[in-house]
DNA sequence: CGTCGGATTTGACGTTTGTCGAAACCGAGG
DNA sequence: CCTCGGTTTCGACAAACGTCAAATCCGACG
């Protein structure tokens, strides 16, 4: 309509961007943190990290499970159940084609994240 | 055991780490993950995300662990517990002066984290 | 159809985590 | 020296987690 402030447009339903603030700049609120919490922690899983590099950093933007699982010493299972995770954090995507599951990345998400660890704007 | 380990122990193992390119230019390699995933786990709990939040944006660079605690609702012990544990992900550090105790952030290794989440350089 | 292969779900297991209360620690003042 | 207030450590316990093997699901292809 005719607000221009660009920060809190729309809260439709569960994955929106109450947005961030450096954390070095301001104090997280309790409900930015709780939303934003299981993010940081569905990456804090080494097995997860990568999972989730290999994804955002696959090129075409996807990436096939088959072509994860081949790297991680754990059972296909165990990948299943991390990518999983990762999904419900908001992380990724999954879509199936044919006999093959294909990931990629949620850049909206990452981006809060990334924002909310940017160093202060007052830093020398 | 030929090194006089004690100190190096409690040096971060991630200040001055030369690694890091953003996760979705380049896959994050099994030893990054391993060194970087227990800080995301630190950051993973809303507590102590507010917790981290406080210290880093307080002013003078330091905030004393009585205003801290007075702004959740559990308990004093489990305040000090979350904050050991930002202490051994290496993102706090904390220094005790007459009763108090003060904690200030260790920007390096936030800021890796956040060069790993910034998005590629190269993404369209 | 029936079967095969990739992926997820289920059930079970040991481990880790978040929380509390109680105890211990540590400076500061009486 | 003894006490007091702020902080950390110690046990304890339920909940969540990471992992696996087995079962199940889901397209594809004989």
């Amino acid at each position: 309509m005719s607000k221009p402030a660009a920060t809190a447009d729309l809260l439709p339903p569960a994955t929106q961007t109450p947005c961030c603030p450096p954390m070095a700049a301001q104090r997280v609120e309790p409900a930015t943190a709780l939303q934003l919490a299981p993010a940081f922690k569905a990456l804090g899983d080494p097995v997860r990290l990568q999972l989730m590099s290999m994804i955002a950093s696959a090129p075409g933007g996807e990436i096939c499970v088959c072509d994860l699982t081949p790297s991680f010493e754990v059972s296909g299972s165990t990948i299943s159940h991390h990518l999983k995770t990762l999904r419900d954090a908001g992380l990724v995507d999954a879509e199936r084609r044919a006999s093959w599951v294909y990931y990629r990345a949620r850049p909206g998400l990452m981006r809060q994240l990334a924002t909310l660890l940017a160093p202060g704007d007052d830093e020398s």
